[in-house]
DNA sequence: AGAGGAAATGAAAACGTTTACAAGCGTGGG
DNA sequence: CCCACGCTTGTAAACGTTTTCATTTCCTCT
């Protein structure tokens, strides 16, 4: 006989899990009215709802979440796949997602990828089966092969363009990089400026690539810029910023402007220019990309385009849900969201016949 | 009928769940085989073992985790409870909580509260069974009856310390928040200042709390600065750290260093000095706490006090999984890591006999 | 060569839920 | 007065694993 646990315990052991069996027992009914409770499914008199209710607080119970998942096949957690956890764009994004997990009574699973697609994949298998589905911060641009299969399974919206044939395949949601990019390059163009430089975010990241694009478009549209394009390498971190900036100040003529890819490149190309004793903007003018919160506190505050990057989180969940609540039967659409041009005190005409050093 | 979705779809549909027996099946072999080829519980031949390997690679067979948490009484994932997710303190602490986790094999689930009790309470009622285990950075001191019970079940490790009578029941890891101020302060009396005031951080927060204790300390012990005590009130954001500072230099004489009870609320204060048109630090020094990465690109870098940030979220993740793995038998015990003063631009002595304004 | 084990495998019972199905039980219409 | 029918409840069968126990297989030692 295996039946009884504990041989004559009492009521209540604090320790051990207290299941549905319990609190059927406490209120006097079948484990099905208890779970009849639980979930509204049907119908139950109310003097015996309010002593199962009653049981479940008093014990504390907590439905088993696994066993719940296995037979209704859903676990009402989505996950969340980002190349990596530094700086202030991650943590917005986190923030998006779980104010609408939360809203709709679904957990977040977060994990890093390190920008390592071997883990990735990983990772992608071991949250397999512990969500119901996944948004992709991916900062490569192809999605291989296992990690396509395993997507097959799972519903996953992108959180930046998916590259090539398989675009058309997956739900994404992107910001109009491009676009921002070209508005920030004509608004430099039009303050004065036609030696404009470029740093870049990592070679391998859509995001990046997209800016980078919109940037060399409205340099060669413009006949006084057009021979002016210089860039440099960074990798989105700080302290690559730093580096490239020192890198563009070399050039002869001196570019009157730098563009970084993104703020936090913006920020150690700040304290680089401060360090090599530059005035910005009077000496040179410095914009970013993304416009985190905490550009705004610089000094010079930075001009920067305004992603709307907790919105981008929450849209992915939204988007995510829907999915997922379809059941598979909604039809993959790629969304771009508009960004805006927030002019700060990093940027201003250049100073007249400035011709560099 | 809705039963079949794709009519005629033949051996394997990608759709649907491929489980242990559809291994089993393929490999000929029984279920019980795969799990212990899975698990390495029991000796397996072998010729059988490849063979069982090889089915699971052909069809892409991930166990399902509910139905493995339901019989091994773990769910192999923790849980992160933050208050928030703004600035970049919050993204450290997951990324080392991520970090361990991932090396040993576990995931990790993450939800912000909010600062808000009612649903810290309604978020650990979702993530009990959803997770073996529970970090929990708590912005309020106090443990209410509610959350105890649940903690009664679940495995916890406090990011900051408990306060009050429960403080021994429980796991903490916290930074020497006082003992860090009180360098601080110290460092700053050595440069010669007198006047130094505190921007203190949220007034239910216990680090914030710890840091005032520190200042206040510090202040107290020296005859030179016993009645230059100076307070404003911030909580934590950059924005109320603008505007504290503002209030500060309001008064007569002016404070000749300011000290943020965080590096954001300092960040905010450092705007909103050079928006007064003061020079940092010759006309007044600022220093910050936790030093997180992005204050040395500031201008002048913000002197600050190192607290290990994502190393407090790895400490605390390997804490936790030890008290898992334990089974519950491990004494609660709390850990104060150490911090250290990092001297930067944003400091020096104050000049000589300036007067305030 | 036969027995005695060790090694490898299979059968079946758990784990805690949800849910299809059946059953109890008043009630009202014929 | 009996039957059909709602409304509520209980019974039992899933769900996909792990694990105990029993069984088979195969080797090794006398």
């Amino acid at each position: 006989m295996t039946e009884r646990p504990q041989a004559g315990a009492a009521s209540q052991d604090d320790r051990a899990e207290v299941t549905i069996h319990d609190v059927a027992r406490l209120a006097n009914v079948s484990i099905a009215t208890v779970s009849r409770v639980l979930n509204g499914s049907n119908p139950v008199k109310g003097a015996t709802s309010s002593r199962v209710l009653e049981a479940i607080e008093s014990l504390g119970y907590v439905p088993h979440s696994g066993a719940r998942s296995l037979i209704k096949k859903e676990t009402r957690t989505i996950g969340a796949l980002l190349p990596d956890m530094f700086g202030e764009f991650f943590s917005e994004v986190i923030r998006g997602l779980d104010q609408v997990a939360r809203n709709r009574r679904y957990s977040l699973l977060v994990t890093c990828t390190h920008g390592d697609m071997e883990s990735a994949e990983a990772m992608l298998r071991t949250m397999h089966g512990k969500v119901d589905g996944l948004v992709i911060l991916s900062s490569e641009l192809e999605v291989h092969a296992g990690m396509a299969r395993l997507l097959k399974r799972t519903p996953a919206v992108f959180l930046s363009q998916v590259a090539g044939s398989l675009e058309e395949r997956f739900d994404s949601i992107s910001v109009d990089n491009r676009g921002g990019a070209l508005s920030m390059v004509r608004y430099l163009i039009g303050l004065g400026h036609a030696r404009i430089a470029f740093i870049r975010g990592p070679e391998n990241n859509t995001d990046a690539l997209q800016r980078l694009e919109g940037y060399r478009e409205a340099m060669a549209a413009n006949p006084a810029t057009r021979d002016c394009v210089l860039e440099a390498q960074g990798d989105f971190g700080e302290a690559s910023g730093y580096r490239a900036a020192c890198r563009l100040l070399k050039a002869s003529p001196r570019p009157t402007a730098i563009f970084a890819a993104n703020d936090d490149m913006g920020i150690g190309a700040l304290a680089a220019l401060k360090d090599q004793g530059l005035r910005v903007p009077e000496d040179i003018s410095l914009a970013g990309f993304d416009d985190v919160p905490i550009v705004r506190y610089l000094t010079p505050a930075l001009t920067s385009i305004r992603a709307p990057i907790s919105d981008l989180g929450a849209r992915a969940a939204e988007r995510l849900l829907t999915v997922i609540e379809s059941g598979g039967s909604a039809q993959p659409r790629q969304q771009t969201l508009e960004v805006l041009l927030v002019p700060r005190g990093s940027t201003c005409p250049p100073l007249s016949g400035s011709g560099g050093q």
